[in-house]
DNA sequence: TGGTTAGTTGGCGTATTCGCCAAGTAACCG
DNA sequence: CGGTTACTTGGCGAATACGCCAACTAACCA
């Protein structure tokens, strides 16, 4: 693997990654209904406002949403809307698994 | 965020997470072309058969691959061809970003 | 100005991930 | 058989990721 590939391959990894956390996952999802801002999505994780706050600005580091300042809040909105399609492909995986969990039980 | 939620997210999350990592982005790339064994995929990442060999079973353990042994060779193969879409949308975050650093920089 | 709300950042302990080596299994070959 | 090739698994040290608390900044409000 030569050293541009690698280069190419970990910022693509450095993307999915950021999608590979069941918090980011609820976040993303509900920002695909539009922009909401930390406290909002705090109330709808259940945690730390710091621990939500530090998972967005993994998602911002990503590309995959951007932040506006409006008086005291911070609003968050998805940047990439084909994110979305990445779960429809996720579901058909589990899916699979689910039905291949079904054909051993039987 | 309610239990069912948080089991459904953590799957989808989970399966995210097996590609998110460079190693694994290639192999699943030269899965695209058709199956290879374990030792061919080694001389692609350049990793100790090992690694690799770890790396296949947490994309098989994901749902994203399948094994089949035959003689001393184990070979592995794309079980959801979708999986691919995920990439053309990463390239689109990429291509925002270079656009963007591209904007910043003039 | 002092207080409150919203958010970010630093730091710490814990948990997970990564990559190698070493040891084991499994199939083939002489 | 014994040897070799192909792979998997266990384990270990190093590096990352997570989530909270505490401390800080920024904007608004009385």
């Amino acid at each position: 693997m030569d050293e541009t590939t690698r280069v190419r391959l970990e910022a693509r990894a450095r993307i999915i990654k950021a999608l590979g956390h069941a918090s980011r996952l609820m976040m993303i999802d509900e920002l695909s209904f539009g922009e909401r801002c930390v406290c909002e999505l705090r109330d709808l994780v259940g945690a730390d406002l710091s621990t939500v706050s530090k998972h967005l600005s993994v998602l911002k580091n990503a590309g995959l949403v951007e932040d506006e300042k409006r008086g005291t809040q911070v609003f968050y909105r998805l940047k990439v809307p084909c994110v979305l399609k990445f779960f429809s492909c996720v579901e058909a995986v589990l899916e699979n698994q689910a039905r291949e969990a079904q054909r051993i039980s039987r």
